[in-house]
DNA sequence: ATGTTTGTACGAACAAATTCGTATATAAAT
DNA sequence: ATTTATATACGAATTTGTTCGTACAAACAT
């Protein structure tokens, strides 16, 4: 049973993983910052993603309130799963290497990604 | 302007990649191997990939035979970038260590990241 | 108490992507 | 020559995702 959030379910999870608890109002909020759309749009999709599991929410109150259940990290494997598989012939070293090449990660994040390594490399 | 093909698109971009120039049927075979569809619904997505511009075909044969014009890095990009924003808050390095983590890549892998992470640091 | 604001529910229009059936042309086999 | 297999073209049904309008209930302000 996969769970696979649409584009606009993404949009909306990233403000829930952002501020944590949210109303509709929030979220709407939010989103009108980067795009334009209506509030029974915002309302209707966070309906629908409560239908699919992908939140949960506290209707005690009038407002109610949204919680992400799927994690950042579960949304993030899962679409990391996917490209690696449809684009990157399933190999992640590839994928390390295309990202790090185009993305012009910085020296920290290099840093970061190298002691990483050496960590897995050790603890391994 | 934004190339973005769509998932069935990408299962069909994969075969071009790899087997070089196809026909609809030679792509249609290698569909078959992991999913189930009929013969023109292949042939649909085809056409609309050319009209779409993101494959050219020579049209002299019978058999039309089909090119990839955007290449597998160029999707790759267009993928990463897509993901990075929306699950991974814009960090490429948060990206990069989800996917070692993850995907438990080899110890040659491991080791083709590091020598390309020298050579970034190196040759910058 | 009554109007205004703020909320949910939900059907339905719209759009994009996918799937398939049918028509038709060409090549190959008998 | 006629049948059979293999192609393309393309309209249309289906499915999935997105957007919005309208109805209605609860809270708030006057």
């Amino acid at each position: 049973m996969e769970i696979k959030p649409t584009e606009s379910e993404l949009e909306i999870l990233q403000i829930i993983w952002k501020k944590g608890e949210c109303s509709v109002r929030d979220v709407h909020e939010e989103l009108l910052k980067n795009k334009d759309a209506g509030y029974t749009t915002t309302l209707k999709l966070m309906q629908i993603m409560h239908d699919k599991g992908l939140v949960e929410r506290d209707t005690t109150a009038k407002t109610h309130l949204y919680k992400a259940i799927i994690t950042r990290e579960q949304a993030q494997q899962t679409a990391l799963d996917k490209i690696i598989s449809t684009v990157f012939k399933g190999s992640t070293a590839d994928l390390v290497i295309q990202a790090l090449g185009h993305q012009r990660a910085s020296k920290d994040e290099i840093e970061a990604i190298r002691s990483y390594l050496r960590d897995v490399e050790n603890g391994n």
